[in-house]
DNA sequence: TATAAATGGACAGATAGTCTGTCTAAATAA
DNA sequence: TTATTTAGACAGACTATCTGTCCATTTATA
């Protein structure tokens, strides 16, 4: 169930696959996965965007410049996204008891449900792909991968 | 040079990094990075969103619907790049002369040198990759990234 | 303490890149 | 020969991003 099709394959003959490709063949594959299921798990109105914000927010709730800034992204991005999902009853904004100029958003429970569906879903999606590639492999690619991660991290706010 | 920063890292302590963040750091890493060097190889014209014709486009040349399907988007969206790429001079268009209603998008001189250009880039940013993680991490990521790839493709489109 | 600077967020407007729906012309099948 | 399929064009919509400007509040400084 929930057949995810494929891109095509090679571009030219005799080209290596880019590792970026490597990269984003799969990536996309999670995405999808993980987003169809969920909308048959009853959250349809939930789409990739949102997990910019889904991805970073905290317990506590969480301030739209920070998760602007984990994000990756502008904070009027940021507050547009937290207006969609704040719509869609996913998040409630409280002001900060902290900072008068500030807003938390907060999850609902709803957006609680959501967030450890994802969390579930993503898990399910990986468990999948250690049945393909065998569970030593995915332990490998998962250390590789974190290596690689962390490399890149120190690299990008460190040397020039 | 080139100095790309990174997003924060975790969301909830003692939550493990989920596979898909673990393939999209790495991914818009190398995005960021090669796109950023392809604006100062004399290309800032070109986004990331070429890429989905870029990619596929053949040397003989590829059609709209081809183009679409090998890039996993619609007809209409791939016709807006093909419009894009054609108002920047990095493709023609030429009728198919096998078929009256089709045409063929070409690359034009400027667009063979784009195309390499990316390959040269992406080549380049792995090799960087691989300093950071060694030559045979490198060589064991790329063999574990291609088995998954592959495995996903045939249960894509094969077996239930 | 009074004022200047920085910060969190809101509002307005623009743009890129995607979609759906409809249409025509050409090719293919019945 | 007619019906169906296919390649692409056109129109319209929407999502997710951006820049620029502004206000209110907090923090730093003179």
């Amino acid at each position: 169930m929930s057949n995810v099709s494929f891109p095509g394959a090679q571009t030219i003959p005799g080209t290596k696959a880019t590792l970026g490709s490597l990269l984003r063949r799969p990536y996309e594959y999670l995405q999808a996965k993980v987003y169809g299921e969920l909308s048959a798990r009853g959250f349809p109105d939930i789409r990739p965007a949102h997990s910019s914000l889904l991805r970073y927010i905290r317990p506590e709730g969480s301030r739209v410049v920070d998760l602007a800034e984990r994000a990756q992204i502008t904070k009027q991005s940021m507050a547009y996204l937290v207006g969609d999902l704040e719509g869609l009853g996913y998040v409630t904004v409280v002001p900060d008891p902290d900072d008068g100029r500030a807003k938390r958003v907060m999850l609902t429970t709803r957006g609680q449900a959501v967030w450890t569906t994802l969390i579930e879903l993503s898990l399910a999606a990986e468990v999948n792909c250690a049945e393909l590639i065998g569970a030593d492999d995915m332990a490998t690619l998962r250390r590789i991968l974190q290596n690689l991660s962390q490399a890149l991290e120190t690299q990008g706010s460190g040397a020039s």
